[in-house]
DNA sequence: TACAATACATCGGAATCTTATGTATTTTCG
DNA sequence: CGAAAATACATAAGATTCCGATGTATTGTA
């Protein structure tokens, strides 16, 4: 199963900081692999939504770049900075929360009172 | 905490069906209030995502209608049609799905291999 | 040597929600 | 009693976010 695109809107930039707040540094192509990976197939993060998505990050100040040369082939490594460590961990907590809530959704046996 | 608004993205239809599968039939407003009670405030639907999408529910044939009147007001009902009924348990069954995947995402502890 | 994979990027358009606005009725509280 | 809040529907402009397509270029593989 590949989820449908729209339930994962608005959790990308979450994935993308806790990556790279277990991961020190990774590049933009490495996350969509590692992902891909990481929900056995299910999470496909197109090149359309990440680019953009590390630019605004970094334009927000949240990421700091660094790039490598690999043969010929440019790579552009993102880390987080500090006001980007806290706000993985913001946004971090808020989507633990958000699944929480969902789950009490989800499981709800409500009867019209 | 009230979550940011870009959590919430895509999971609206997703709720609809589901109260409407426990609900047999609820009307806009209460879908409204039912939401904001049992996630205890921290999911608030606003209006203006919430009739688009029951109308656009209902033109997808998912839902059907039947208007009441209290006193003067119009209430209108809202209940699963026979394919509201399955499309409810698929995107049910695909929003848990991807809690879980979700879920291993938050807690991976992934050093770079 | 062609194709797949790696690696960056942009852009038009679609989908979805926010905020504001509008109308009208009913309830509540000072 | 009268004003404000709550109930109840709805639309519309604009913002945000993502998809899908496209583009460029290098490197690995069969």
């Amino acid at each position: 199963m590949i989820y449908s695109t729209e339930l994962i809107k608005g959790t990308l930039k979450t994935i993308v900081l806790k990556l790279l707040a277990d991961n020190k540094k990774m590049y933009g192509y490495e996350i969509t692999q590692r992902v891909k990976e990481l929900t056995f197939d299910k999470i496909q993060i197109s090149e359309g939504a990440l680019y953009p998505t590390l630019h605004a990050l970094e334009s927000e100040g949240l990421l700091v770049t660094e790039v490598e040369y690999i043969g010929k082939r440019v790579r552009k490594y993102y880390s987080l900075s500090p006001s980007g460590k806290s706000k993985s961990k913001e946004k971090l907590s808020e989507l633990a929360d958000f699944i929480e809530t969902m789950k009490l959704l989800l499981d709800l046996k409500v009867k019209t009172a």
